[in-house]
DNA sequence: TTCTTGTCACCTAGGTGTTAATAT
DNA sequence: ATATTAACACCTAGGTGACAAGAA
């Protein structure tokens, strides 16, 4: 069986609408999916290793509520048309693979070594994602077969785990502001970021806390900024 | 068969006498002792391993060549007396142990996260050495046999690779300055205590050239230098 | 108008020798 | 005297969202 670490956080973000970038180069999933493992025969070997499926068929585009004037992202999502048509869809082995079951049980299994282009051509081995799309990451672990004729019993010698609390929309650019906030106030990488009290999270965040979110108000290069409403 | 990385460079420190830090927290080598391997079963599990012998059974000191008023560190070494007692040894793992033949041999092994400790009581799993005595690097490759009674057969199933250039002289400060010199110059994480051109090493440096000594010119905090000589 | 790209300041994380103070 | 320690400035390496400019 399978646990997901950090399961308030997905929820967290889940409840708003995860997003996660894609670029050229490859982006990073925040949070990071994580998982602890349990059942494992300790000496045998697998692989574990990660997908990423379509949610639906559909392309997703941003409505804008603000009237004239100033565009301001917002939290609903249009249905925009049919979604693209879908490439073989990759997969990302976990790189400790393969491995015993001893030592995938030992400690928190991290997929931080994961990442997302939507470069068509990558050639980084990351995973290729449509953006304007929604994805379920999925979790699979397949147990190396001593036998000979492995291949035959290739069915029964994988599992796969789903959590649907880590559905997301791929984006080039935050589309929802409280995802960038949360991001920004859950995320170490960004505390550059932070306008709040930088010991007020993670320490003492309490799920079902509302998130703090002043961190917008910051602005690094003041640039003529367009009245807000 | 094993064959040592950056071996060029390895002998520029051999010639000089290499020495290695060692901290309570632990230090890495620098240079990273890296090999490519060669014929290993490509389907089979091996572990690598290093260990750390003492050369011999003395314990050096540093002769102090300046007269009065200032002490210089020099590359001469004076036997101080009997080894101490040595510790039952540590070995280190590399993380990816254990790992198919094919996986080891298709990159460099680098055993970057070895690290070197002078405290007796140290539980990170670090190396343990003695300040002030000199050892020889091992390098060991063990066959993961997957008969019942492996153990039978421990004896045929590893094998010990020994590169005397790297043998060094574990240390808590530099003692030699060109030691130091060529460090700073060949060491990427000790750039900011360069002084020469930055462009110049290591890619325009020919095995053989003299090292390029003038980073010692240096002096980031002016405190009152003692007069030189 | 909407989406994408590239650059940037600002972080995390951790590897350097230096230095002054301390220990032996 | 000689050896060790701990704090420090300065790096490498790379993960953030902001932003302006470009593309569709």
């Amino acid at each position: 069986s399978v646990q997901l670490e950090m399961k308030a956080l997905w929820d967290e973000f889940n409840q708003l609408g995860t997003e996660m970038i894609v670029t050229k180069a490859g982006r990073r999933m925040f949070p990071t999916f994580q998982v602890k493992i349990f059942g494992m025969d300790p000496m045998a070997d697998y692989m574990l290793l990660m997908d990423f499926v379509p949610v639906d068929d559909k392309r997703y585009r941003q409505v804008t509520p603000g009237a004239a004037g100033y565009a301001f992202h917002s939290s609903s999502w249009l249905v925009a048309g049919k979604a693209d048509p879908a490439t073989p869809g990759r997969v990302h082995y976990h790189p400790d693979s393969p491995a015993k079951g001893a030592q995938w049980m030992k400690q928190i299994v991290s997929f931080d070594k994961l990442k997302l282009t939507n470069n068509l051509l990558d050639d980084n081995g990351h995973i290729i994602l449509n953006s304007m799309h929604r994805y379920q990451p999925r979790f699979h672990v397949v147990y190396v077969d001593p036998r000979k004729d492995s291949e035959k019993y290739a069915e029964e010698n994988f599992k796969t785990f789903v959590f649907e609390e880590t559905r997301f929309t791929a984006v080039t650019a935050y589309q929802n502001h409280r995802i960038t906030q949360l991001k920004i106030a859950s995320n170490p990488f960004a505390k550059g970021f932070r306008d709040c009290d930088p010991e007020d999270w993670p320490r003492n965040h309490r799920p079902g806390a509302l998130p703090l979110m002043s961190a917008f108000a910051r602005s690094r290069n003041p640039v003529s900024s367009p009245a807000h409403q």
